[in-house]
DNA sequence: AACTATTTGACCATCTTTGACCTTTATTAT
DNA sequence: ATAATAAAGGTCAAAGATGGTCAAATAGTT
């Protein structure tokens, strides 16, 4: 059915994650690797791949005895994902407002954390007072892509 | 209940502090490793990795005949940034280099997390392009000291 | 053929658990 | 009192248990 072992690997999870009650899913990746008969690291290309904040999804994980992989959807109702606010800045931030707006949807979401929050802010801040307009246009977008693909990508 | 025994250790002796009236929670490290069945320096770790000051919590012992560990939850606002970082932003930052030290010091102490770092780092790259020197010399001190007192103060 | 996606494996980083040895404090024997 | 002994707790490094990375090999597409 699945041509190859990564597909396979994405539905079987997938599966599991919406019979679960907890609203997330928590696998070994040595288990989950041996399941289908891979190599452990077979595992971090699913993730990878198929199980990334763009598509709504959210991986955790911890090493050392007793370690684990969460997988949990998160929640998107109503605003947009990374990927869609990367959109609004291609098109550029009118004004400081709109940036500032896009951290706390972020923050809201628990994309970020209220620390992260305040270092984005503080870092937005430090370029509002340039004199120059389009400079200051530029670095605002600039600054906004380069965090939030840093946190993201 | 929890996978493994430190984050178990953690949770009983968290529950035992919520209910304890004191305010603070009194143990004998040898009886407590007796009832999670481990070796007392086991004990140790869950205090030194869950139980720390940057999370709230202060530790006190005693040794010898009637020896204890004490564990109280304490008030931890406006701790103390390490070495000569406020002093050395004072100064000025010379290159970008120093900046990224600066950054690799706070993340190295744990002071910021791995995210965070990636963030200030992020936004530092923002400005690097920048022709004109004097302002990028200027917005990067400028950036550097909104971003640690967005974390600090 | 060129490009992209998947699969593997060697090597790495991190977290936990354990144990041998050390230091401090209280109690007991002289 | 003092010295010896017992009763705590402390340190540190090694071993064990996971998961992560990266780049090379392979398979699939265009």
């Amino acid at each position: 059915m699945m041509g190859n072992l990564a597909d396979s690997m994405e539905y079987y999870l997938k599966k599991l994650l919406a019979l679960s009650a907890s609203g997330f899913l928590e696998i070994k990746r040595k288990e989950l690797a041996g399941k289908f008969n891979c190599v452990p690291s077979q595992v971090n290309y699913v993730m990878a791949t198929r199980f990334t904040l763009d598509k709504g999804y959210l991986v955790e994980s911890r090493r050392g005895g007793k370690g684990y992989l969460r997988i949990r959807k998160v929640n998107t109702d109503g605003w947009e994902l990374p990927g869609g606010i990367l959109e609004e800045l291609q098109q550029g931030l009118a004004n400081n407002g709109k940036a500032v707006g896009i951290i706390e949807r972020l923050r809201e979401g628990k994309y970020i954390s209220v620390r992260e929050s305040r270092l984005m802010e503080a870092a937005l801040q430090c370029i509002s007072g340039l004199k120059n307009e389009q400079l200051k246009d530029d670095l605002r977008v600039l600054l906004m892509r380069r965090m939030i693909e840093a946190l993201f990508y």
